[in-house]
DNA sequence: GCTTGACCTGGAGCGCGCTCCAGGTCCCAT
DNA sequence: ATGGGACCTGGAGCGCGCTCCAGGTCAAGC
């Protein structure tokens, strides 16, 4: 029973490529992970969930750098907790401003597609009952 | 009374840059703007309303080839209508596919935020009766 | 022994969306 | 007439986040 990962089997579960694996851990996003005998990588799971929290950073667009930091302070040891927090609930307020950001895009492009419906409605009314 | 608006005045009301604005102009994403008889530009409301949109719809990742697309359907007349809500209309699908993707990161996140808390109640206890 | 496939390296390249620049024109206020 | 400010042009450059490549190693299966 093996204890780590291939890179392919956490690429696969994490959607990315090889390439980016390794773009995160040149990038000091994950530590310098272990090796096989022959060279290859082996994802212990602390890596794996640190990749996964790295994904959901990163699809809530956290750019690389400060990723690193995060990273860096995981590396750094428990003392780091309340700033890793800080990271943390700055980018939940991030989000949140975002998501409404989005929202009120979405209200305004709704709006418009109401238009657009009423402009067709018009050029083609009810064709039981067409205009003189 | 001016019936027009300046690249200043534009770029101020969507807090885009000068560049960025003739950058939108180069890529098709507004008409070829009028000109004053020394060569400024003279923005028309209907170009400032377009803009509107397209501010609306670039906030919300719309990428720059879709929007001259639809800026394109625009040009082409009223009969393009259909075509344009149906833009519209995938790209809410989109934005709320997103938003939900996010919300879903956001509470992975949150339950880090939680794991971090009672990591720190746990290291720093209640400060009026601590652990023997 | 040979092929296949998974992985390795360092470094170059790319797509996107701007952003910056040099050098110029025009107009208005002092 | 001079200076400042808003704007013009074409084209180069940039930051980000990958992505691709050539050339190589290794292990397992036929």
């Amino acid at each position: 029973m093996r204890n780590y990962y291939t890179p392919g089997e956490v690429a696969e579960r994490f959607d990315l490529t090889l390439d980016t694996l390794r773009y995160y851990e040149k990038a000091g996003l994950l530590r310098r992970v272990d090796r096989s005998p022959s060279g290859h990588r082996r994802y212990r799971s602390d890596d794996v969930e640190l990749l996964n929290m790295i994904r959901c950073l990163r699809d809530t667009d956290m750019p690389i750098a400060r990723l690193r930091e995060f990273a860096e302070l995981i590396r750094e040891g428990d003392h780091t907790v309340p700033d890793r927090l800080r990271m943390l609930q700055s980018h939940q307020e991030r989000l949140n401003e975002r998501i409404a950001e989005m929202r009120a895009c979405q209200a305004v492009i709704e709006h418009k597609i109401d238009y657009y419906l009423g402009v067709l409605a018009e050029s083609s009314p009810d064709p039981l009952k067409e205009t003189p």
